[in-house]
RNA sequence: CGGAGCGUAGCGCAGUCUGGUAGCGCGUUUGCUUCGGGAGCAAAAGGCCGUGGGUUCAAAUCCCACCGCUCCGACCA
């Protein structure tokens, strides 16, 4: 390919509207331009390496016994009702009718697309196990799009589905997905390290997270440097040996004016938060429950809706507040007088405390030297907030870090969440009909792209992974109007096209360092100089792009081809 | 959804406070000189100053409404 006879606009500065590396170099080299917030067009650059990214995840996935298919990314409404996620989904769904009225989704996923179509396929244990997966574009409404490709409104994403005989098919099945991740994003240059999660809205079974460890990324994930435990924050688990030395002091009322928040009273009285319960009114499936957790932390919603075995968990509104406490936002306390009798749960941190400051259920006031065993009925104590750095591992004890990654990956087992809401079942070989068991596993194959980026770059520009890379080698024809070095040029770029090579002739009439700081910019892996002086000092030069610029070899033009090949 | 900021040439920005001929850098076009790390000189093209309304002799500038974009937050008591 010819520089000229593609499309490649960089730009000299950065977007305004770039927020991280990745982002900014998206644009910059040209492998995106936006169209509107949260919509990305993919220019030739990017469109190359998107497709190179595909074609990893559908080998990958072929060879782990998957088939491609093409689901419609136009979804009819009664699908979605059947499994109650017409309304779940929320704001998050793209919803429209079509002209006569009915109501129909842009899909965000296709657990109930593709659940159907299986419903109306399987019939007999013989055909299971099934695992099919397409490449589409998804749509999600994001309350705030943001870096680019990273969180937007359309993106594309792999989805797979697996229908197994019984749960011990579907683990198999859940394992082969889970390695042919690992061999997906190893082949992509991503490092990305599974973790375990939350299943959400998609089911409460074992799921992992394929995560790109980044700081730009948007979650934070717990590492446990003893064990090896990885896990979204929002799963973490964590042990507590709670610190707090009796006080066998009175109950005593402090008067806190206009102060709300732990912060406020805290610094009223020139104390630390971890000084304080706090204590939070929540909904759990419409029962109002008070939650406490040590001053300075915060609740895991996640881990308290499992812990209370409730559908969901809410925070109840301030009127509520009210009707349980007595007293208004920022002086709930578990020591009585509550004005309703209510359940309360309490984190392991607060397990013992004495001597704490909890707010007195009457407006302006808190009760110091708080005992909770003496002074509060406390139902039951649990790992009720969210992890953080230095927290102690729940499996060997040790500290946990925390560091930040991209989600480009997630494998989920499904149970019959779905097949028992479409009624997906198979004649056993006793002929009773049984229900299938399901698994999904998601790759975002645009956020992959970003990722990669993410994780190489420097200060000049990307750095692809050869396997990923839009081309893997340029060829700087730095004297487009010398015949001699355009034949060299081109004989070159000819031989490794024969050998299979990914190249791209920069043969515009720009001056040597307009065309350097474009091949950094853009990051192809290997970068081979023909220039008239070169071709008269022997030869052509064979650079890599993670390499240093003393690294660069001088080879005859006989022997460039050979040595490229070397380099990638 | 709440708060803040922004919207002027393809890109990055100034000008807005204090109303009076729409500017700068990059990019683009042409010419000459350059030519191994984003060249120099000269000339040129390119703007409904987000949209609509209002105030005024006069609006990019002041007022109102709307649209779009970006950031922060979204109830942790």
């Amino acid at each position: 390919m010819k520089w000229t006879k593609t499309l490649i606009q960089t730009l000299r500065d950065n977007p305004q509207d770039a927020e991280i590396d990745s982002h900014k170099l998206l644009m910059r080299a040209g492998i995106c331009r936006k169209t509107a917030a949260g919509l990305f067009t993919f220019m030739p650059l990017g469109m190359r390496s998107l497709k190179k990214i595909e074609q990893i995840v559908r080998e990958e996935m072929d060879a782990a016994g998957a088939s491609e298919i093409l689901m419609p990314a136009l979804q009819p409404s009664e699908l979605w009702r059947k499994t109650g996620r017409w309304d779940a989904m929320g704001a998050n769904m793209f919803r429209l009718k079509d002209r006569a009225e009915r109501d129909m989704a842009m899909g965000p996923t296709a657990e109930e697309e593709v659940t159907d179509l299986m419903t109306n396929i399987i019939s007999s244990y013989r055909q299971l196990p099934l695992n099919v997966y397409q490449i589409q574009t998804k749509f999600r409404d994001e309350t705030r799009p943001r870096f680019g490709l990273m969180r937007s409104k359309e993106f594309i994403m792999k989805d797979g589905y697996s229908f197994d005989v019984d749960a011990e098919a579907a683990d198999k099945t859940y394992w082969t997905m889970y390695r042919a991740y690992e061999r997906i994003f190893a082949r992509c240059g991503l490092k990305a390290t599974p973790v375990q999660a939350d299943g959400g809205d998609m089911g409460d079974s074992m799921t992992h997270e394929f995560h790109a460890l980044a700081d730009a990324g948007e979650d934070a994930i717990a590492f446990c440097d003893g064990c090896g435990y990885a896990a979204n924050t929002e799963k973490a688990e964590r042990v507590c040996n709670p610190v707090f030395g009796k006080v066998d002091a009175p109950v005593e009322e402090v008067h806190t004016p206009n102060a709300k928040t732990i912060d406020q009273v805290a610094a009223f009285m020139g104390l630390d938060g971890s000084a304080f319960v706090k204590s939070l009114v929540y909904l759990a499936d419409g029962e109002p429950v008070m939650v406490c957790v040590p001053g300075d932390r915060d609740v895991n919603e996640v881990k308290l809706r499992r812990y209370l075995g409730a559908k969901s968990v809410t925070l109840a509104d301030y009127a509520l507040v009210r009707d349980v406490s007595g007293a208004g936002v920022g002086s709930v306390g578990p020591v009585k007088p509550l004005k309703a009798d209510v359940r309360i749960v309490a984190d392991i941190g607060l397990k013992g405390a004495s001597g704490c400051i909890v707010g007195a259920n009457k407006d302006d006031y808190h009760l110091k030297n708080v005992d909770l065993d003496r002074d509060a009925k406390i139902a039951g104590y649990a790992d009720l907030v969210i992890v953080r750095e230095g927290d102690v591992c729940a499996k060997c004890g040790k500290k946990i870090t925390i560091r930040r990654g991209i989600e480009v990956g997630q494998v989920f087992k499904l149970g019959t969440k779905y097949t028992k809401a479409f009624n997906t079942v198979y004649k056993d070989e006793n002929a009773a009909e049984t229900l299938c068991v399901m698994g999904c596993y998601g790759v975002g194959v645009s956020r992959t792209l970003q990722a990669v980026i993410e994780q190489s770059h420097d200060k000049d520009g990307i750095i692809w992974p050869s396997s990923v890379a839009p081309y893997q080698v340029v060829i700087e024809n730095l004297d487009p109007s010398v015949e001699e070095v355009t034949k060299v040029a081109d004989e070159l770029e000819a031989e490794l096209v024969r050998r299979g090579v990914d190249v791209i002739v920069d043969d515009r009439e720009e001056r040597p360092g307009v065309k350097f700081k474009d091949a950094d910019l853009i990051g192809f892996p290997v970068r081979v100089v023909v220039g008239a002086k070169g071709l008269a000092g022997g030869g052509v030069e064979v650079k890599r792009r993670d390499e240093d610029k003393s690294k660069t070899r001088i080879v005859p033009v006989a022997d460039a081809a050979a040595e490229i090949v070397r380099s990638l």
